[in-house]
DNA sequence: CGAAGTAATCATATCATCATGATGTTATCC
DNA sequence: GGATAACATCATGATGATATGATTACTTCG
């Protein structure tokens, strides 16, 4: 669904929103959190600081922060940001544009849950994952 | 979403589908129709093949046959034979597993979509995606 | 049997993703 | 300025998916 690479830098920025209270967060640190090489992570992050997703800051107590307060990035972002093919979520049968005009056999049936998955990813963000934050949309996933 | 081979895999059980009055459809047809080296196409229908999703005959007039009505086979049966890992749709975050006991922050929200998915490969057979198809989301209504 | 058509198989090449290790660059502290 | 901490970058390898071409095995027909 998503790449590897992508689950990772999700997994990473949920990590450093988590700690946000403590400052930024080194690579170090999260590598050994997320269980990967610092260096393979750190190219990663740079992707996203090259984005504007995260802050970085050098030197001793440096590390990676949030541009952006959780609740206010989607999924997607990440994802469309990460994945090159993102776009081959649309068309099942390897298509590049599959719509409209020139649809393929699939595309009526396949466009009801395409656009659920788009949906998510656009609606959902990283604040929706945190444990402690109450969901700013309204859905209540409180367990009792 | 699904691998390139699983995509060619659907194409051409889509082709043999179509042709099915015409008699076996060889390997050498396919190709043609598709776009496909012969030789890679080939390899990919020896393991529908193996898994009795189709028939072949060899020599003059030879080819490949669907073993079951093009609407009795479901699209996840194809997709979970050729995608190796086909149950890395499950969690968003590279979790073996990762429902009741050991959720992951995404499970919750993914969820309903995952579920979504599921049920599109599981309800949605060859047979829908067929142009003449007359009734595109519902119960088949048995042509012929 | 021999020839031709066809699937099945083998060996290999190509490419992107994933990963590792070594090195360069910038900031802080003394 | 030197030591240290941290990000940034480069070079390389490992792996699996994708693709290609050559070859082998089987089937029909004459």
């Amino acid at each position: 669904m998503i790449s590897k690479t992508a689950s990772n830098a999700l997994r990473a920025l949920l990590c450093i929103a988590e700690r946000k209270e403590l400052g930024p967060v080194s690579a170090g640190v999260l590598a050994r959190e997320l269980d990967l090489p610092q260096n393979y992570l750190s190219k990663t992050l740079y992707r996203l600081v090259q984005d504007d997703l995260l802050d970085t800051t050098r030197g001793p107590g440096g590390g990676y922060l949030l541009t952006v307060p959780a609740a206010e990035l989607p999924l997607g972002r990440v994802v469309d940001l990460i994945d090159p093919h993102g776009s081959q979520r649309r068309c099942l049968l390897g298509r590049p544009e599959c719509s409209g005009a020139t649809p393929c056999a699939m595309h009526g049936h396949w466009c009801e849950v395409r656009e659920a998955i788009d949906l998510f990813f656009a609606e959902t963000t990283l604040g929706d994952l945190l444990p402690a934050a109450p969901d700013p949309r309204g859905r209540s996933s409180t367990p009792t």
